[in-house]
DNA sequence: TATTGTTATACTCTATAACTATA
DNA sequence: TATAGTTATAGAGTATAACAATA
């Protein structure tokens, strides 16, 4: 019983076992992928309020306050106020935060990388092109 | 603040992002995607075991169980006990199920084909391969 | 003794709704 | 009145550990 070709499916089932293999891994201090995530948008963009990191991350509001919570109590993220707009938050890496960003990426026996670094090239490209196609269905 | 080229996390973010885009789509009758990918598995394969099916989905089988048996309640699947066996059970698309997945196939509109149909054929061509790929780190 | 599946339990992530504070 | 963020609550999905049944 074999159906026909499904590539729909077959890139819905592709990225649910991708995202859930990657999930299962674990970077340098233990962090939660969730979590290593914002520390990565924060180190891209610099500091940003959790209303514009759940806009990046696609997600609502109070999961973004949870996550940034978290962050902060490990003290990888500081929470000040704006300077201009009092209801407004800012967060930002802390030393400790850039240094847990830069030592993870520094380990190249990080998991993901460690698989990308065992394709070719020419997979490597496909993967980075599929990346940005990835983010702009997500962003629709 | 922006830093260097980072394929690993780009790829990371944008297959995070994709995942819960995808997961707050609802095909068909409102199913979910974990149960959704059960039975295009079940209409792609024919019939499998819970543990074939943990196997493919790469979840731990007390999730495929529970999994199962949510689709066995709305009755688009039936368990049935292993012929030679005892141990096993043996799980398979009931009519319903199988209109079901084709029905949801059908519908054009399906979110995720929507968005593959406004892309270039060259881009659903790097979003197929990027499928086996992920399919491949999915599994190492 | 090893394997298949299930039950029990807990944790993470996310969402919606309601609330507070500020603009 | 509108916006930014938080708190409260709930639900989905997954995992590990322990158990039952069968090979």
């Amino acid at each position: 019983m074999t159906s026909a070709p499904d590539p729909t499916g077959d890139l819905r089932i592709a990225i649910g076992q991708a995202a859930r293999r990657i999930r299962a891994e674990r970077g340098g201090a233990g962090l939660a992928d969730p979590q290593y995530t914002v520390l990565l948008w924060l180190n891209k963009s610099g500091p940003l309020t959790p209303g514009q990191l759940a806009d990046l991350e696609r997600v609502q509001p109070p999961s973004m306050t949870r996550t940034v919570n978290c962050l902060a109590e490990l003290g990888l993220v500081a929470k000040a106020p704006h300077p201009t707009d009092g209801r407004q938050v800012v967060v930002s890496l802390t030393e400790t935060g850039t240094a847990e960003v830069e030592e993870t990426r520094r380990r190249r026996n990080t998991w993901l990388s460690g698989q990308l670094d065992a394709m070719t090239p020419e997979e490597r490209r496909v993967l980075a092109e599929a990346a940005e196609l990835l983010r702009r269905i997500a962003q629709a």
